[in-house]
DNA sequence: ACAGAGGTAAAACGCTCGTGGTACATTGGT
DNA sequence: ACCAATGTACCACGAGCGTTTTACCTCTGT
């Protein structure tokens, strides 16, 4: 059973993804969530509120998604990603450039994604080299950011690009 | 000898980099260009069209900060620049994902962002391994994308970072 | 000396924003 | 049978939006 609450967040996601935070008004909002105003302040509390549920929501998916071991099953996870949902960049930088700075709402949220993520690729340095590797994580994370961003424009290619990378840079720190 | 019109496009770039571009108002940007109302409206048709003359601006700046023949001098600009204007995710894409979708002008200005971006490390590949490889610039293209959207957390570690894994897949394919 | 270009300040346009209020409908548990 | 919870539709608020208008000022070249 899934609650009003959560049928709001995941209806409105994909909305923020496709138009942004700042520039979406309340009412294309509860439109998509076919659901009145007064219900989704009583369910969210204000805009803010709600942009910083959705992020958390995603971040929740995105660690369900991204709990992988290896370098391809990161790839594999990402190029299955943007094949359902598209990419249209990180939405939570772009949360945070759409005015989400000094929202502390919202700067939580950020920061909870971006320690997940550096928290992935250390896992998977671990698991690929046998050991920690500051270097190689921050060369994973950087690589990885990279094809969310340039996927946008460039699909799949920039995806199988960036695993080819990070299995080479992998490879030359073993 | 500037002109009004650069005088408002340089001044606005920063508050759009800083605030995004559908959360501020125009008040805020005549304020920041020390301009009345009028006189950008005048110069620049529309709060659209100045998003846009920002845009080509940036793209211009972009193209003379990175004729660069090498990745050492790639990520050396990119240092700089992080060092001079901090990093807060690639503008283009930003504008973009506010609503910059169906926007002709706005996109416009991507396109041609993203092509001269590609063609830098086209020509990188070129110098660095003496021929063409499509798969090598897609990797710096990625590496480089990611430097940027790192860089906004991560600070000067993510262009380390991304500079050792450039030359280590650029040492990979030669 | 004066025309014209290019600037200013201030107000107002119609519209949309985020948010709350009011009043009514539906439904499940006791 | 009925209460409480939870939803709806609709309207109103004050604020701010992008944009245009009106009326005035200040240079600069001839």
């Amino acid at each position: 059973m899934t609650t009003t609450r959560e049928r709001i967040i995941t209806s409105t996601e994909p909305v923020f993804d496709a138009h942004g935070f700042a520039g979406i008004g309340v009412d294309r909002l509860t439109e998509a969530a076919g659901v009145s105003s007064r219900t989704l302040y009583k369910h969210m509390g204000s805009k803010t509120g709600l942009i910083a549920a959705v992020l958390d929501a995603r971040r929740d998916r995105f660690s369900r998604v991204f709990a992988v071991s290896t370098v391809d099953e990161l790839f594999d996870a990402l190029a299955s990603w943007v094949r359902s949902e598209g990419a249209r960049g990180c939405l939570f930088l772009r949360a945070l450039g759409e005015d989400g700075h000094g929202v502390a709402e919202v700067e939580h949220a950020v920061a909870e994604y971006r320690e997940l993520l550096h928290r992935v690729m250390a896992s998977i340095v671990e698991r690929e080299t046998g050991g920690a590797d500051e270097l190689l994580a921050e060369q994973l994370l950087v690589v990885f950011e990279g094809a969310t961003s340039a996927a946008s424009y460039r699909g799949q290619r920039a995806v199988d690009a960036a695993r080819a990378a990070a299995r080479s840079l992998v490879v030359a720190r073993t």
